[in-house]
DNA sequence: ATCGGTACCTGCACGC
DNA sequence: TGCGTGCAGGTACCGA
C-alpha cells in the first residue's frame, strides 16, 4: 500500500507519539524483523518518542538516540491504540496507549540501531523535494527505462507503482522510454508531474487502494484522482483513449497509449 | 549497471 | 460451495 504520500501521512498521524514514552515492546513475528527479538526490545523499551520523521518509504521513529526504522512493505500498518488483529507483529506498549505494528503479507520490515541503516541512509534524494539539476542529473547516469528508474529508491526514494505510472502519464511520457533518452523538455515536464502528483496525493492523504489507512485509522482519498492507475479499458480522462495495461519490469503499468508515445 | 525471473506472504476477485 | 488462477501499494536475490 505505502508510497510517499501514504508514509507522509502516517508520519504525520503519528506526531501525538511524540513525547511518549515506550515502556515495553513485544516482537512475535521474525519474518518482518532486522534483528533478534529479544534485544531489539531491550533496545527501545523506556525510551521517549523525540521525533517521527518520513525517509522515502521509511518511517523513522527517534527514540533519544536509538532509531527506529520501519517499511510497511505492501500490508504494512502502523496503528495508534487499535485492538490486535490476527497479522499483528508488533505492540508497543506506551505510557500512554499503545502502538501496533500489522502486516498481513509480512513484506514490511522493523529495524533498530544507534544510528539509521546504511540501506535506508543510501537512498536517492526524496522524491518531493528533488531539484531538477540533480533528477536530470540522474537521468543522464542510468540507462534503464524510466518507469522502473523511478521504481529505484536509489535514484529516488519514495515513488512506487501508482505515482510513477501517474506522473508518467501527466507528463506524456511512455513507461518503457529510456531515461537517458528523455531530453530538458520531457524531463522538465517528468519532474513537475513526479511534484504535483505527490503532493495533491499527500494532501488527500493517500491513495485507498484496498486497505491502507493511516495511524488513525483514516482511509486517504486520492485513488478518486487516480487517471491511469488500475483504470484498465477505461477512457483516457485528456483523449478517452482506452487506457492499457502492460507489464514493465515485472510491474503492472497503466498508460495512455496515444498520450504517452514512444 | 540493468533485466527478467523468482521469491517472500496473505487476501481478494474472478471463472468454472 | 469450493477450487484454481491471477492480481496486489514492497524489496531482495540470482544469473545473464
Amino acid at each position: 500500500m505505502p508510497e510517499l504520500p501514504e508514509v507522509e501521512s502516517v508520519a504525520r498521524s503519528l506526531a501525538p507519539l511524540v513525547g511518549r514514552r515506550i515502556v515495553n515492546a513485544e516482537f512475535t513475528c521474525l519474518r518482518v524483523l532486522r534483528g533478534d527479538p529479544e534485544r531489539m526490545a531491550e533496545q527501545v523499551a523506556g525510551r521517549q518518542v523525540t521525533a517521527i520523521r518520513r525517509h522515502g518509504k521509511f518511517l523513522v521513529l527517534e527514540l533519544e538516540g536509538v532509531y527506529m526504522a520501519v517499511h510497511l512493505g505492501m500490508t504494512g500498518r502502523l496503528l495508534l491504540d487499535a485492538s490486535r488483529g490476527r497479522h499483528t507483529h508488533a505492540v508497543f506498549t506506551l505510557d500512554r496507549g499503545a502502538l501496533l505494528y500489522d502486516d498481513s503479507r509480512q513484506f514490511g520490515c522493523i529495524e533498530v540501531g544507534a544510528v539509521l541503516p546504511a540501506r535506508v541512509e543510501r537512498l536517492g534524494p526524496d522524491a518531493s523535494q528533488v531539484d531538477f539539476e540533480t533528477f536530470y542529473r540522474g537521468l543522464r547516469v542510468h540507462r534503464a527505462m524510466i518507469k522502473p528508474l523511478l521504481l529505484n529508491q536509489k535514484f529516488l526514494r519514495g515513488l512506487g507503482n501508482i505515482y510513477a505510472d501517474e506522473a508518467l502519464f501527466r507528463a506524456g511520457v511512455h513507461p518503457r522510454t529510456l531515461a537517458s533518452r528523455l531530453g530538458l523538455v520531457r524531463a522538465e515536464r517528468l519532474h513537475r508531474a513526479i511534484l504535483a502528483v505527490l503532493w495533491e496525493a499527500i494532501e488527500a492523504g493517500g491513495s485507498s487502494i484496498s486497505d491502507y489507512v493511516d495511524a488513525e485509522g483514516r482511509k486517504g482519498l486520492f485513488q478518486i484522482s487516480h487517471r491511469v492507475y488500475q483504470k484498465t479499458g477505461e477512457p483516457c480522462p485528456v483523449c478517452g483513449t482506452p487506457i492499457r495495461r502492460t507489464l514493465v519490469a515485472q510491474r503492472g503499468t497503466h498508460f495512455c497509449p496515444r498520450c504517452q508515445r514512444r
